[in-house]
DNA sequence: ACGCCTACCTGCTTGC
DNA sequence: TGCAAGCAGGTAGGCG
């Protein structure tokens, strides 16, 4: 699942592939992807322009082009981006493919078609998303959680204007931009805060380990190259954070920090993990409506995990993927 | 602001 | 064994 730090790899790793690369054509067997602006202004606005940057926005790869365009592509949860020759065979999975003057070819695989492109112009605060309704992309996030100017500071005045459960407002972009349901419980889980544990009720140490945890762990997750659980992986190949994740899949198996098997329960259509020794709900907090949402996870436990909840790479039975 | 729901997609897993 | 239902989740959009 792409979030912050399987992004920024991307990033890192197409840059030098793609350095003074010009595109040549492109060719689509899935034109519904093109969000901005359509299929066919999408090809001819594109062809010529030389990539100038790979970067990051969010959970958004961003390519800034010559001529004052902006090739944009969201992966969401199964995006995949290669730059290859064009004898290398692809699959039916690859919908997008980018031609570039030397030969080579930039290819989007997608098995399930949930991603995005849009090619717009760069606007002087940032980058205008053109005449659709999206609004610009440089403010309809919250701030960069690794940037430098990012202080605890800032994290403590942003968290003290909302009041929500802390797992959904780590994960709304408008929050935080770049973390989504593995970090997020990670995060949480490194915090030793409860993922229904509301923002209001945070004292200043919460909201500090808070701050640390999301820094140390997507910063850690680009370290290893992102998590490769089911469909991501970088151009380079897989990354290796997915051997390091604590709670995320890990249902049923004993806690790092106090042995005790990890619970999932569902919040929000998502899967949430998270040790429920380590990370106590205050008593205040304990309502009918956070009750109903635990009881599966007693249930969930009991039962055991499911194979794909097992740790990978460590030999547990059907760990082997692919 | 917040919470809850649905839709978009395909492939894998589960249950009958 | 086969087949359908359920599940996975990033994001937009709708509703209350």
């Amino acid at each position: 699942m792409p979030e912050l730090p399987e992004v920024e790899t991307i990033a890192r790793e197409l840059r030098p592939l793609l350095d003074g690369a010009t595109i040549t054509g492109f060719q689509t067997d899935w034109p519904r992807a093109i969000k901005y602006p359509d299929p066919e202004r999408f090809a001819t606005q594109l062809a010529g322009r030389e990539v100038l940057d790979v970067t990051r926005r969010a959970k958004w790869l961003i390519m800034p082009l010559s001529g004052d365009m902006v090739l944009a592509v969201q992966v969401k949860m199964t995006g995949q981006l290669f730059v290859v020759e064009p004898h290398v065979t692809g699959d039916r999975h690859v919908h997008h493919v980018f031609a570039l003057a030397d030969g080579r070819e930039l290819r989007i695989r997608d098995v399930r078609k949930f991603g995005r492109l849009g090619l717009y112009r760069r606007g002087e605060e940032g980058l205008i998303l053109g005449a659709d309704d999206i609004g610009e992309l440089y403010d309809q996030f919250g701030p960069e959680p690794l940037a430098e100017d990012f202080t605890v500071r800032r994290f403590r005045a942003l968290i003290r204007t909302r009041r929500g459960r802390l797992k959904p407002l780590l994960m709304d972009q408008a929050f935080l931009a770049g973390i989504g349901n593995i970090y997020a419980d990670e995060a949480l889980w490194r915090a030793r805060l409860h993922p229904l544990r509301s923002a209001a009720s945070l004292k200043p140490d919460d909201e500090r380990r808070l701050y640390t945890a999301i820094r140390d762990v997507l910063g850690e997750g680009i370290a290893r190259r992102g998590s490769s659980v089911d469909d991501y992986t970088a151009p380079e190949g897989d990354g290796e954070m997915q051997r390091y994740l604590n709670v995320y899949q890990r249902t049923g198996t004993p806690c790092r920090r106090c042995d005790r098997p990890l619970r999932r329960f569902v919040l929000g259509m998502r899967s949430t993990h998270f040790c429920s020794w380590c990370q106590r709900l205050p008593r205040a907090e304990q309502t009918p409506a956070n009750r109903k949402l635990l009881k599966g996870a007693v249930a969930n436990a009991r039962r055991g995990p499911r194979w794909s909840e097992l740790p990978l790479g460590e030999g547990a039975v059907g760990a082997e993927r692919d």
